[in-house]
DNA sequence: AATATTTACGAACGGTCGGTCGCTTTGTTA
DNA sequence: TAACAAAGCGACCGACCGTTCGTAAATATT
C-alpha cells in the first residue's frame, strides 16, 4: 500500500471530484459538463483537475468507470443475493427501480442519459458506452439463459428477447419518473416484468405476489 | 393568404431552419445545439435567426414544436389507417419503429433524447417536453382503452400498463439501434409486443403472424 | 539541512457561445 | 418615384469554455 500522504491527499480528491462529477454529468450531461462546474462544487480550482487528468475527455471517461463501479456496488450487488434463476433477474430488475427511486443520482440514470447524449456522436466516449451497453446487456441476457438452464423458465424462451424486455421497462422507467411520478412509474415497471415472469415461469410461486 | 414576398421569403427560411435545428439537435442535444452550427449549416447568418426568434430559447420551442409536427406526420397519420382497437394499437408501434429503422433524424428521436436531456433541468423547455409526453401516454392509453372497449382486448386489461410497455419497447429500441444494430434490435421490439398482444387478444387471428 | 517530487493554485490564452446593433438588400405600398 | 417595412448580414460585446504555464506549498528522500 502506498504511505506517501501526497499520493494519498491526491486521491481522496481524485474520488471526491469523480463522485460530483458523476452526479453533474446526470444533471448537465456527460459533455455538457463543464470543469469550472465541477471544481467550483467542490472548491478546488479549475486549473488542479488538470493534475489529475490531461484532458476533459480524459475525465469523463473516468467518470464513465466511477459509474460503473456505482452501478455495481448499488444495483448488482445487492441482487446477487437472490438465488440463481429468476428470482435473480427478478431482484436485478427490482434493485434497479429500486436505485431509481432513491434518487441516488439527480438526473435519474448516468448511462441512460449518456446513451442518449452520445448515440450519434462517434469518438472514443461513446465507444466506451457502447461496450458498457453490450456488458450489460450480456450479463441480463446471461441470467435468463440461467434461469432457462436450471429450469425456472421453460427451453422455449428467447433469453435476449427476455432482457430486452427487462432493459425496456427500466429505460422507461427512469425516463418518465421526472415527469409522470417515480412512485408510479417504477410500479408500471415492476408489475410488468413480475406478471410476464409468473406467466412463463414454471413454477410462479418462486416470485413474489404482484401487488 | 399571405402574398408579400417577404414574408413568403422569411416563412420559407423559417422552415429550413426548424427543420435542420431539429436535425442537428438530435445529434448535439437540443441545449448542445449551437446557433452558429445551425446557421453555417444552411449558409445563413447567426444573426439572422434573431430575425425569427428572439432568443435560443425560442428556437428550442419552436423546434420541439417542428418535432411534434413531424412525429404526427410520419408516425401516427399513416398508423390511423389500421382499424380502431388492438390493431391500430400495433401499427402505432410498428410505425414508429420503421421511422427509427428508416433514419430520418440522425439521433434517432428527438424526444427521448431531449427527455434524457433535460429530465433534471426545470425551465420552460422541460415543462414543455413533459407536456409532450403526458400527450404521448395519453394517446397510447386511449388506443389501449379503446381496443378494451371495442372487445379486441379483455376487460382485466390495464390501458396505462399496456401503453407503458409498449412505449418502453419503442423507447429501448431507439437507445440501443446505435450500438446493437437497429434491424435486430427492432425486431426484438416488434416481436415483443406482438406476442404480448396475441397472447391477450381475444382474437389473435386479427394481428400479423409473429415471424 | 538540502533536494526532489507531487498536489494544487492563479493568471492568462485562444476560441466559441448567446446576444446586440446598425446597415444593406429586397419587396410592398402610396 | 418616394416612403416604408421586413429579411438578412457583418462587426462586435461580455461570458464562459478547455487548456497551458509558472509557481507556491506540502511531503518525501538524501
Amino acid at each position: 500500500m502506498t504511505q506517501d500522504g501526497r499520493l494519498v491527499r491526491g486521491e481522496r480528491t481524485r474520488g471526491a471530484v469523480l463522485e460530483q462529477a458523476l452526479l453533474l454529468a446526470t444533471v448537465s450531461g456527460l459533455d455538457g459538463l463543464s470543469l469550472s462546474q465541477v471544481a467550483d462544487a467542490l472548491g478546488v480550482s479549475k486549473s488542479g483537475l488538470f493534475a489529475h487528468w490531461r484532458s476533459k475527455e480524459a475525465l469523463q471517461l473516468a467518470v464513465v468507470d466511477q459509474a460503473r463501479a456505482q452501478w455495481t456496488e448499488r444495483v448488482i450487488r445487492p441482487a446477487m443475493t437472490a438465488p440463481p434463476g429468476v428470482r435473480r433477474l427478478w431482484a436485478v430488475h427490482d434493485s434497479r427501480l429500486a436505485f431509481y427511486e432513491a434518487g441516488v443520482l439527480p438526473g435519474g440514470c448516468f448511462f441512460a442519459n449518456a446513451h442518449f447524449e452520445f448515440n450519434a456522436r462517434p469518438g472514443v466516449i461513446r465507444d466506451r458506452l457502447a461496450a458498457e451497453l453490450t456488458d450489460w446487456m450480456t450479463f441480463l441476457t446471461g441470467l435468463a439463459t440461467e434461469a432457462v438452464t436450471i429450469g425456472d423458465l421453460p427451453a422455449g424462451v428467447d433469453p435476449g428477447q427476455l432482457a430486452y424486455q427487462t432493459e425496456a421497462l427500466g429505460v422507461c422507467a427512469v425516463m418518465q419518473s421526472p415527469v409522470l411520478g417515480a412512485a408510479a412509474t417504477c410500479r408500471r415497471a415492476r408489475s410488468s416484468l413480475l406478471e410476464h415472469l409468473r406467466a412463463i415461469a414454471t413454477d410462479p410461486t418462486i416470485l413474489p405476489e404482484p401487488t
